[in-house]
DNA sequence: ATGCATGAGCT
DNA sequence: GCTCATGCATA
């Protein structure tokens, strides 16, 4: 299945082997069945950090082909003036339903910004705008869709006060398209079959002259959309401090202009192109008329009013102790999608909750796409790392042939933003010849005992 | 600024 | 049960 659309299965990093240690040094005869089971492997449950963290593959032990693009590299560099008065990418936004989140309002700045709050019904229809206004907004600001609109650029409306439209469904597509700015990392999928193929041969063949296609502002490339991104982001901040907004004064003057309320959190993000490249895409058109707004305003302050509404009373937050997030640390570096059996036993082995480890490997699976943790070669050090370590006890990552192992395809980023220099996190392949030396290389001394 | 949590849409 | 967008709560 091909997660997140991308269809990756043959990638050919290669990582070569060193003499060393056999499979069975890694784990023993016992730990495999379990294994099997789906069990993390006692041995390691009882702890992975040695494990995880004294282990390494030799830099020059691993070959990756030169990766699609480097965005850090734009073409012709652009100031921020530049960049913001300029075209501003046109992205399409996706379906905002209008929904009016629930606002802190405890500014963070005291004794400024002062927010009147309303009860959810007191919000007048003006106020809590609809999708379509949004989408009116969008088309008024001739924002257009420089490709189809991949499925990770949808909204995701959180609120249970306000009816949600629907989000939209994601695209029926196998493999949409990826957003602009991740680089082609391998050739493109064949059609799935003829009929795909001739809708495509139509597609191509269609007359694209200019008298039929009506004027439209040009599309940013990818490279100059993750500038402007990254400018623009800049630009909001400075802005924003000079006039004297906090991030959650900005997020909640949103919703008067753009008729949708963001968090502090939201902006915080954005601004520090911690967000997903598409949910920057999608944000980018509404924070820009936010600002291009409340610079021609003479009292930008009075956009100020907020709208509070009930929100539902959350689980409390769960702390964890440094230790146990480490040690959560340490399984995710030897597995970070633990089987629900495994999130069982760590739930038990840690004393917590099992919706609190599952929540955890979802955040930080998240948070790893969303992240730009290491430098590209170290991360692709460390997935390599990872899948060596992985791979015996993740057998749905693997696939047997006649040929041995393969990697069936790590998860890809479908987040990230590549402007900030994420990485392309390629699927590994490990040549059959090599695949049990590689684990071998990477045996930590401490573990050489298990083997059988 | 960020960790944990929620919920829609999806497989 | 996952991803993804998002936000409350807190460090």
């Amino acid at each position: 299945m091909a997660r997140q659309g991308l269809g990756y299965t043959d990638w050919p990093y290669e990582v070569d082997s060193a003499p060393g240690y056999s499979q069975s040094q890694v784990f023993g005869h016992q730990q495999q069945q379990q294994q099997q089971l789906g069990q993390f492997p006692s041995a390691v449950l009882q702890e992975p950090s040695a494990f995880v963290h004294n282990a390494f593959v030799p830099p020059q032990q691993l070959r990756f082909p030169a990766l699609g693009g480097d965005y850090r590299q734009p073409g012709p560099e652009v100031s921020e003036q530049q960049a913001y008065s300029g075209n501003w990418c046109q992205v399409i936004v996706p379906d905002y339903a209008g929904q009016v989140l629930g606002v802190n309002m405890t500014p963070q700045t005291p004794g400024r910004s002062p927010l009147v709050a309303k009860p959810v019904e007191q919000v007048t229809g003006q106020e809590m705008r609809s999708a379509h206004d949004f989408d009116a907004f969008a088309s008024e600001q001739k924002i257009m869709q420089p490709q189809p609109s991949p499925g990770h650029l949808v909204g995701a409306p959180r609120l249970a006060t306000c009816p949600a439209l629907p989000r939209p469904r994601r695209p029926a597509a196998p493999c949409p398209p990826a957003p602009p700015s991740f680089p082609p990392r391998r050739r493109p999928l064949p059609p799935r079959n003829a009929e795909v193929a001739r809708k495509k041969r139509r597609t191509a063949a269609k007359p694209r002259g200019p008298a039929q296609q009506p004027r439209r502002p040009r599309a940013l490339g990818p490279r100059a959309l993750a500038t402007d991104l990254e400018a623009f982001a800049k630009l909001l901040k400075q802005k924003r401090v000079a006039l004297g907004f906090t991030q959650a004064d900005l997020g909640i003057s949103l919703g008067k202009l753009c008729g949708r309320v963001f968090s502090q959190t939201t902006i915080c993000r954005f601004e520090a192109l911690q967000l997903s490249f598409g949910n920057m895409c999608a944000l980018l058109p509404v924070l820009k008329r936010w600002l291009a707004e409340v610079e021609a305003s003479d009292n930008p302050h009075e956009k100020l009013q907020g709208v509070v509404v009930n929100v539902a009373k959350r689980k409390n937050r769960t702390s964890l102790s440094d230790e146990t997030r480490q040690s959560l640390e340490n399984w995710y570096s030897v597995c970070p999608r633990p089987t629900a059996q495994q999130i069982t036993q760590l739930s038990t082995s840690l004393e917590l909750h099992r919706d609190v480890v599952r929540v955890w490997f979802c955040n930080r699976r998240q948070k790893g796409k969303r992240l730009d943790e290491n430098s590209a070669e170290e991360k692709n050090q460390h997935l390599a790392f990872q899948y060596i370590q992985c791979h015996p006890q993740m057998p749905q990552y693997v696939e047997h042939d006649q040929q041995g192992l393969h990697m069936q395809g790590m998860t890809l980023p479908a987040q990230g933003f590549p402007g900030s220099g994420h990485p392309v996190l390629p699927a590994m392949y490990v040549p059959p010849s090599q695949s049990t030396e590689a684990y071998n290389q990477v045996l930590p001394h401490g573990l050489h005992h298990f083997r059988d």
